[in-house]
DNA sequence: ATAGTAAACGAGAATCATTCTAAATACAAG
DNA sequence: CTTGTATTTAGAATGATTCTCGTTTACTAT
């Protein structure tokens, strides 16, 4: 099921931590904008919207943390910042696809890997907790603009 | 087949670059530390030993050369440096596992990505050129190691 | 061989995302 | 209210990478 308010807060406050306004001004960010990949700089532009005093080490420390409490997935798509994602319970296995032409990510659902893992084990004994899969290419839309370019 | 050094230079030459002897070496140390995965520090400390007053800026040059021509492969293992393998032929599809306790990289070979790739081609028409597949967990001699521990 | 020219070099400054520090503030519990 | 702890801000620090610029070098054509 979809992350709510509820669960975040009481992750918060299971580990002793505060819901102070900026972190839930970060929260909202997120929950407003799902399916989005958001660096710390996008958060901190959001942020200043409506708290235009908050500094930027705080949107890092909230990132910080809210990946700690599994509501952020931290991603890397290589363009030398991180993103975050909402780690809902039901999005475990979706991969992200780069478009090398305009930069889109777009996301696909699959469970193939799963049966890459277990193929892994079984030959190397090595015991896999996360995965991490991109596929850089181009998507259907650049292709058709290229075609009819 | 295995990477040859007339290879390099023919690739080099090809695109009007020289064959300094920094290049050179640096190749060199590639060459003889097939399999591992070397950061720009680690060539520079290497480098270092024979070349004393080679600067850092052309280690970094130099990797960014060497990945255009294909010499080498630029690797992302999310510990906040780059580093690079030698790029055979015939290494196109191996994965990384990352052991999370030890750090150690280990290589592992299979072909099931393939498989995937066609699925997201046929379902989305992404055109794919390249992936990257990561995975993230705990070596058998670590697991040994907690075991006895 | 020699000189000309573009490429490449070294040293250090600059950049950029991220992390740390120090001092100030807010919150929860007694 | 007071005290201890968590959190915040602003700015400095970090660390990998890139840029700049004056100098040097490898290749080319004389």
């Amino acid at each position: 099921m979809a992350l709510m308010l509820k669960d975040i807060y009481t992750r918060l406050l299971e580990r002793g931590h505060k819901l102070t306004p900026q972190r839930w001004a970060i929260i909202a960010i997120f929950l407003m904008n799902r399916g989005r990949h958001l660096s710390a700089d996008d958060v901190f532009a959001m942020l200043r919207e409506t708290h235009p005093n908050n500094g930027i080490a705080t949107v890092y420390r909230t990132l910080e943390l809210l990946e700690e409490i599994d509501v952020l997935k931290k991603l890397d798509f290589g363009d030398g910042r991180a993103r975050y994602e909402v780690r809902d319970d039901d999005n475990h296995h979706h991969h992200h696809l780069v478009c090398q032409q305009c930069g889109k990510i777009t996301e696909f659902e699959d469970d193939l890997l799963i049966a890459l893992e277990a193929a892994i084990h079984k030959k190397t004994g090595f015991q896999i907790t996360e995965h991490v899969a991109k596929f850089y290419g181009v998507c259907a839309e650049c292709q058709q603009k290229a075609e009819n370019g």
